[in-house]
DNA sequence: TAACTGTATTAATTCGGTTAGTACAGTTAA
DNA sequence: TTAACTGTACTAACCGAATTAATACAGTTA
């Protein structure tokens, strides 16, 4: 369900909550579903309880879970954590477009590079 | 020269770095120029120069910056790394992008957000 | 009742980032 | 030549975040 080999040095806790995040986003995991329990995914990604139940808590905090006590973790219905989302990424976009200024590389050449790769 | 009170919580190290960089980059520090010895910085900043020299140690790395033991540390003349930090650059682009798709965000919409956002 | 949920808490550990102190060799100007 | 700069290297210590470990408790469900 999950993969957390990237080679990256982040967090092990930010890793399962951005794998979960893509799923939510993605519709991988529809509204309503039913995510594995804090247990379960500890022991199939062979990591400590506590990161989960971290990645889970902060997801919830950021809107796109819902945790219930002795029923499990659900996907939230409302989708204004995807909003939120949105704003978060553009304020990533804007940011490394400035830098794509300082380097020379108009405005127009990123819209382009933008558009043509589509297939990656 | 330099500030380094960015609220983010990276290392010190990577704030000086991307602080140089970005000087080198917008031409504020032009070819030849000379750094601030690892010392000076480091006692402006009020950090170790064991910190310093790890920034500049790999700046000098990646292509920036030539340290030269007795003269000092200096911009480099050859602009490879302007390129390589275009390809970069790029890459996080386009997984940006890949996020925005998902989020339902078509590429035209960003193109547009990045031609029209020009002055922030 | 038994087996599952999420949640909370405390302690110990691991590890990267940072500081501290010292040392050495090359450069430069008085 | 000497003094004061440079970059560089090395070791030891410290700090704090991330992670593990071990329990414990309350709600849910079959």
């Amino acid at each position: 369900m999950i993969q957390i080999n990237t080679g990256d040095s982040r967090p092990i806790y930010e890793k399962v909550k951005d794998s979960l995040r893509q799923l939510i986003i993605s519709g991988a995991l529809g509204a309503d579903s039913k995510l594995p329990s804090v247990r379960e995914l500890a022991v199939s990604l062979t990591i400590n309880p506590n990161t989960i139940q971290r990645a889970y808590r902060e997801l919830e905090q950021e809107g796109y879970i819902v945790s219930v006590p002795g029923k499990g973790s659900f996907v939230s219905r409302d989708r204004s954590a995807l909003e939120a989302r949105k704003v978060k990424l553009t304020e990533q976009l804007l940011a490394l477009a400035a830098e794509f200024d300082e380097l020379g590389v108009t405005r127009e050449e990123l819209a382009a590079i933008i558009k043509e790769e589509r297939d990656t």
